[in-house]
DNA sequence: TAATAAAAAGCAACGTTGTTGCAAAAAATA
DNA sequence: TATTTTTTGCAACAACGTTGCTTTTTATTA
């Protein structure tokens, strides 16, 4: 019991920190992404979170936490989009994305990669780069192991 | 008139060569594909191809130029797929998409750079590339003059 | 070219996803 | 603790996407 007291204090500071007012539902919504490696899509919440709260306040709570700069969104392939923590450095209105996404072809997790920087692309005259998001499909490290066994599907 | 002829060939060709039965619906979507630079997605064509056409041939329709290699997704951070027409290498489960995807902050249109390719990235131990998207939001090079004018919104 | 077989379109119905307005409940503030 | 502000849950709705089935169109063959 100590510990999940501990990680609901962190879950507190957190809120706090970001200027949210403290409820229930954030809570446990923040805890899901500081349990979970990978990113969550809006749908993975509401599994995980049980039948405790309505599909609207999970779609504004996302909203709010990416407002805030406590999460960012992946896009995808498959129109489902996802969410995953932002690191210290990001605050309401300022989102430093610099990281590259990885979605893995067998677990269907999604990770931030932080230590792998976004490359720098050389455009065609006349166009003028703003952000670059770069998702990389493949294999992740935890489904490694499988394939060199060929155990995957 | 003689031009519009040529374009219907043309796509009557495509269709063929693809595989597919020539259809009112399938040439009015690949014409579209080949008037606009940019991608498309599912609503625009809807909107584009007036109220000729059921959402569900719309749908289905895009499905198969999808699995023939006609044209190819594009993933966003909005929930709305776009798709764009693949160049004459690929063909039916053989999709070679080396080139970046550029969305323009301005007039939000995505275009593919077919010349700008995707860079290697290097990830971490453990992580198997299998493929890399690049996404590239700013101004596109048509709203660029705009941009140096100072009338851009 | 006409008859037949195969494929696609259109329609209806349904499920999922996401949004909005409003009253009740909970959290922050004083 | 009382009051104000914020958030929640509910209902209703709109957009997006899918499936099954019948009719129509396209392709095939004679």
């Amino acid at each position: 019991m100590k510990q999940s007291l501990s990680i609901d204090n962190k879950v507190d500071t957190l809120l706090q920190q970001n200027g949210l007012s403290v409820t229930e539902s954030r809570k446990k919504i923040l805890q899901l992404f500081l349990e979970q490696a990978g990113a969550l899509a809006h749908g993975d919440i509401e599994k995980k979170a049980g039948e405790k709260f309505d599909r609207v306040t999970i779609y504004r709570t996302l909203q709010k936490f990416v407002d805030k700069g406590l999460i960012h969104t992946i896009p995808t392939a498959d129109n489902a989009i996802r969410y995953a923590l932002c690191k210290d450095e990001c605050s309401e209105g300022h989102h430093h994305d610099h990281h590259i996404h990885f979605v893995c072809n067998n677990c269907s997790n999604t990770y931030c990669l932080d230590d792998v920087v976004t490359p720098e692309i050389k455009l065609p005259k006349d166009y003028i780069a703003e952000h670059i998001e770069v998702i990389v499909e493949g294999i992740c490290k935890n489904c490694r192991p499988l394939s060199l066994k060929g155990e995957l599907r």
